[in-house]
DNA sequence: AACCCTCGCAACCGCACGGCG
DNA sequence: ACGCCGTGCGGTTGCGAGGGT
């Protein structure tokens, strides 16, 4: 009746690895390879299944591991990817180095899809949705964002959007209005749109370098720009950053004594 | 202080797939 | 062609941390 399972599931240890398990795992791929994933738990010494450690070296042990948390261009692709390829995490996951598909599959669930929500975009299909926000703010119809440029391949969904010309001369003129907050509206979308601001800004300059208002608020705006797509997340990547780094493990020193050729089966 | 809720991440589960005899 | 086996993949769950009440 059905398939046998993978391993022998009766007496072995389940839930959080210890720091004693990943050293016995790391120490056994280091000097032996990975031949057969089930008999590495036996072999490495762990009340483990094969496929346990396997997922374990995969999503935390392996040392060309990046770690940390994504970039906006990181994100961007991602988005991207996804529009081309869907949910298939380990295809999107192989455009990155030192990324999981796990732990894109997780950004996405966690962070990624809020922002499409927060953007008017169905994370499903890239397209934009019929957002009540968007119905009951008036502001929304004309700022809504494009993220992905395959969503520009279909073309008939953007045509009644703001051209991002008029978009842009109309943020220039905010800068010199002093217009915080059309500037703040404008700049989070012309910047979903890969429009260089940084170019823009400096264009502008020379009439609002004695603004210190609209130079801090650009300041602030590229400072935290991430963040302020998600109103409710309040951590900082910076912040992400520092607490994402696990503290027990040497990863450096790991990966510097690291014999690369051994690493032939990832 | 205690409880509840939400969020993010690590880990698990079950199915799919490909290699091999 | 078929069944077995090991591995890969994507969806889902469990749990700890942090914030709110």
């Amino acid at each position: 009746m059905g398939r046998k399972p993978c391993c022998e599931k009766i007496g072995l240890k389940r839930g959080p690895w210890t720091i004693e398990e990943d050293h016995r795992l790391m120490n056994f791929i280091l000097n032996n390879g990975i031949h057969c994933w089930r008999i590495v738990p036996k072999l490495a010494g762990l009340l483990r299944c094969g496929k346990s450690c396997r997922l374990r070296w995969i999503n935390y042990l392996r040392p060309d591991l990046k770690r940390g948390g994504f970039t906006d261009a990181e994100e961007d692709r991602i988005m991207e990817l996804h529009s081309q390829l869907g949910n298939r995490w380990s295809k999107i996951a192989s455009h990155f180095s030192g990324r999981t598909d796990n732990e894109i599959k997780n950004h996405w669930n966690t962070k990624i899809k809020k922002k499409m929500k927060h953007l008017g975009l169905d994370p499903a299909t890239h397209k934009p949705m019929n957002n009540i926000t968007h119905q009951t703010d008036p502001n929304h119809q004309d700022t809504k964002p494009k993220m992905c440029s395959s969503i520009n391949n279909e073309g008939e969904e953007m045509k009644d959007q703001t051209p991002k010309d008029d978009v842009i001369k109309e943020t220039a003129k905010a800068l010199t209005d002093n217009n915080e907050e059309l500037v703040e509206k404008n700049w989070k979308n012309l910047r979903a749109e890969e429009v260089d601001l940084e170019s823009l800004f400096e264009t502008q300059g020379n009439e609002i370098s004695s603004n210190s208002s609209i130079s801090s608020l650009y300041s602030n705006i590229s400072r935290n720009e991430s963040s302020s797509y998600l109103a409710e997340d309040s951590i900082s990547l910076e912040q992400w950053d520092l607490d994402m780094t696990d503290p027990f493990v040497p990863w450096d020193l790991f990966a510097a004594n690291l014999d690369h050729d051994n690493l032939f089966f990832l």
